[in-house]
DNA sequence: CGATGCGTTGATAACTTTCAAATTTAGTGG
DNA sequence: CCACTAAATTTGAAAGTTATCAACGCATCG
């Protein structure tokens, strides 16, 4: 099923990078990326650490793409500008998320910071350069690269679902990557969330507020969410 | 289905003999990669030609991603089943086009040909291999990741907008990678056009109609679709 | 305080799907 | 080659979903 895919998805990307990360990864999810922490020693190693405030830029579109970035706190989130002036959320990246991938010379999206956040950035050549030497660093980038393209095909499969299904996949992504727990703080606002899954905020909020009329969730603020019933959401998500 | 498989490896005993007869490439597809043909000239000699006829099976969801394909004539889809039934397509590929490029260890989506097909099939681990010693094909298969990538991302921008835009951009993509001339011969359904831009064959077709009523576009047969007006398809793009 | 930004709620309109039926096209056997 | 059946496409009417527009509540901050 789908969630599953997701799920799994988002697990190998943060099992592969992400240690300082205070959720603990499941085993089963390691064995994906086995080749241990070499890509992530590297970027600690040859990274520089950078302070964005919130709402700040980090790279925009048409910029060249040559770093990588890996969130050290706080959140990121990448969109890109349509033409009518919508905008859509390429992504949201939390604390041991690598993001700027994008498998181009330039970037194809923009990335801000959500709320202050701490990055580190690494230079996409001496990556490559070091992944000539250490075959498991080029594992780890060519397993990033998978997950990324993975994480965009699940979209696309998100974006083809009603509203309540996108939501409900939606929190069970952000609880998965946040926590692991039920309870969820979110980092981004419901204009964020909205276009990140192609609705408006009104629908956001009417579909948040529908499913804790049927007791599958709590909101009691509006950052904050308590999945009470995760075989109903997961039944949403077709 | 199982067939293939069989059809497959004896094919590629044989692969050097079967791969003389080329069809000629597109233009655009030799755009996205400058040097020159190594690749293209990789996959002809190493490659094995397989026909498939219309609607079998190419490759399966979830069987490891050994192999790389090249459109040689006909046309491919590919796809995914939901688990409430729905199919969601992944992709057109048309001669010339490469597909199979899922950049994981198993196929993510399964491919069909959607008209009688014949196919270049080279072993992912021969272009690696060569990859190695080549620099130009290493750079062509990492053009073709990121032109890969780059389509997955426009498609989601695609899917948050409205029928008429999506219609109208399918058409635009496709003018350009049938011909680029006025005048496209859709290979596919109306199922497969409104499965691939996630509305119902009833709306994509009262679209088409609807576009035709405007004198954006004729519609001589159900397959064939003559583009008046590029300019208003284009506005609607956003 | 009053202003401002964010989130929620309500009413209505616009759009897309669903269900049903008519029409056209394609394939098959006589 | 025609007739016939099956499949694909188009069209219509009704229902369902989401967007839009407008108003309200609720915090935070000068």
């Amino acid at each position: 099923m789908h969630t599953q895919t997701a799920n799994r998805s988002d697990a190998i990307r943060r099992s592969a990078v992400s240690s300082r990360n205070a959720a603990p990864v499941p085993k089963h999810q390691r064995d994906d990326a086995m080749d241990g922490h070499a890509l992530e020693q590297s970027m600690q190693l040859m990274g520089a650490m950078m302070a964005y405030p919130r709402n700040s830029e980090i790279f925009g579109e048409n910029e060249p793409a040559d770093y990588l970035y890996k969130v050290v706190s706080g959140s990121v989130r990448t969109y890109k500008i349509l033409s009518d002036g919508r905008r859509q959320i390429g992504g949201f990246y939390m604390p041991g998320d690598i993001f700027g991938l994008e498998f181009a010379y330039e970037h194809t999206l923009s990335a801000e910071a959500i709320t202050d956040a701490k990055v580190l950035v690494v230079k996409r050549s001496t990556l490559n350069a070091l992944a000539g030497h250490d075959a498991s660093i080029a594992r780890q980038l060519f397993a990033l690269t998978a997950c990324e393209l993975r994480r965009v095909q699940d979209r696309i499969l998100l974006l083809i679902k009603s509203a309540q299904e996108r939501v409900a996949s939606f929190l069970l992504e952000m609880s998965e990557r946040v926590s692991g727990a039920n309870s969820i703080e979110l980092p981004m606002s419901r204009q964020d969330i909205a276009d990140y899954l192609g609705l408006t905020i009104e629908t956001v909020s009417r579909t948040l507020t529908s499913l804790e009329c049927s007791a599958a969730i709590e909101v009691p603020t509006s950052r904050r969410i308590v999945l009470r019933n995760r075989l109903a959401l997961s039944r949403m998500n077709g």
